[in-house]
DNA sequence: CACTTTGATAAGATAGCCTTATGAAAGATT
DNA sequence: AATCTTTCATAAGGCTATCTTATCAAAGTG
């Protein structure tokens, strides 16, 4: 069976008339006849009675006519459906980003985008790494927003910024008159770090293997505000990263003088990925909002 | 767009493989490829992102595929509706008869088809002979039985059976002694008939106008059976086909002893009826009864 | 580093569809 | 009554689209 048959087959049934049913296929009345007499024969039942003067549709081609116009109708669907997605800068795009980035991150460029691409809506995800990342692979996510290098050959990445760590102390902290630090000074320190899983604690603890500082193992904050507080109580110290450095939050912020630690935020999405027009002109308008 | 695509696409969204999907159509890899890769540029929109490792299908790809699964499963019913029509003598057939000939014949006809065409659903139809050949051209119903002749190309006309005519009188009326009646005695008598529209009544009209009988005018039975009562009650006398006789009804009926007048009852269907089959074993079987 | 797997591409063969021309049947017209 | 017209069916030839086989390119596997 064919859709172009069923389509010749309620254009008979509507005119009632080859001829008709022809010119209104765009087809010659021959063609249109002979494909009505196949669909015949393959479905083994009479559709339409014909005599010089009259073509009557039968009880069967009755039935099956409501069947052949939705079947016609749910292929005008699909049609819309695609056209209505043929646009890559409109439908959703699914954007993943770490815990330690998101609320920090998301507020300044979610409102760009948008701006920018009005018909696209976005979704964004908060998760760590790893999960971001077996999202990304299984498709659940389009994009996302990951510390570099991910380095997977099947992902694409996009470095968007470069992101400082300070170091973050109680202003009642004996590091917290210091105009800068030196990152070697901090090796007889203990830093509180976060939970297992986030890639900012990976990144601190890098910090401290190389200068030799140490974590603090009697506490692990499950995210960076608690963390927040807990140096404002005066529990430790830690790395902040500047972009989730807030004024009047009881914190000092001190720079380290050289060789500042840093993270690299960028834009990972599969090489393969169906919206990757969408997703390289988000990460280009992304781009230009750090420049 | 085409059946077999949407069904080329739907077994590569199941396997998420085309080499396996390609077996499964019975096709080679690339021909399911090319034609995947047709459909996605007819639509305009990516259906699946491919790696050589992994098959994924895109959100565009999701919402049609649920749309492409219901237009097959559809193409599949439109399959079986048919098949369960293949069967000429499965279905409905629906059937005319004459009011005058109605309940008198089908009695003795029906019983016999249901039992010798047991998948096939016999619908009646009960009206004046004009009705019913208006609605076997319109295709309302698939044959009728008619008085013949009915002398119209576009119908077959098979007889089945004649009706004899007697002349039924009260026991009181002066010809209810007689054996039977010469035709001709009819000449200086005034007959009850139907009213317009019934066929008997034409049939009636027939025999007088050839013997010189007249028609009473006062009345005009809309039925059989009223007329059967008037005539009961020594009305006057009328004409009744022997098959519509009824024994204890009160009524004397006399046969004609020569130039017997009767009414042909046959079996009427268009030439290109598409039950042509149906129809034409129902009258064998039908002619079969009265042999 | 060769081997395997997988989807894409290329070229030639094949099949199905379309068009034009024509036929057959039956109503309409003169 | 004979011709014209209408309408659907059939036939023949050309063209397009699809299929198949062969091959490629990319990337995982042993």
């Amino acid at each position: 069976m064919n859709l172009r048959d069923l389509k010749y087959f309620i254009s008979v049934a509507k005119n009632k008339h080859f001829g008709k049913a022809a010119e209104e296929s765009f087809v010659s009345q021959p063609a249109l006849s002979m494909q009505l007499k196949k669909l015949e024969e393959e479905l083994g039942v009479q559709l339409f009675e014909r005599t010089n003067k009259t073509v009557m549709i039968t009880p069967v081609g009755e039935e099956i006519l409501a069947y052949a116009k939705n079947i016609v109708s749910m292929v005008n669907d699909i049609q819309s459906i695609a056209k209505t997605h043929q646009d890559p800068f409109a439908g959703e795009i699914r954007l993943g980003a770490f815990p330690t980035l998101a609320p920090y991150f998301l507020p300044h460029i979610v409102p760009v985008i948008s701006k920018e691409f009005e018909n696209l809506k976005l979704l964004l995800v908060e998760e760590k790494t790893d999960v971001l990342l077996e999202q990304l692979h299984e498709g659940k996510i389009d994009a996302a927003f990951l510390a570099l290098p991910i380095d997977d050959d099947a992902l694409e990445e996009k470095l968007i910024l470069e992101d400082e760590f300070l170091l973050a102390t109680s202003p009642y902290h004996h590091y917290a008159k210091n105009e800068s630090v030196k990152i070697d000074d901090l090796k007889d320190d203990c830093l509180l770090l976060l939970a297992e899983g986030h890639c900012l604690r990976d990144q601190a603890l890098d910090v401290c293997s190389t200068t030799g500082a140490c974590e603090n193992q009697n506490f692990r904050a499950t995210s960076l505000e608690t963390l927040r507080q807990m140096v404002a109580a005066n529990v430790g110290i830690t790395l902040m990263p500047q972009m989730a450095m807030k004024h009047n939050d009881g914190l000092v912020y001190i720079p380290f003088n050289k060789n500042k630690p840093k993270r690299q935020i960028g834009l990972v999405w599969r090489k393969k990925s169906s919206r990757i027009k969408a997703i390289e002109e988000i990460s280009k308008c992304i781009k230009n909002i750090f420049k």
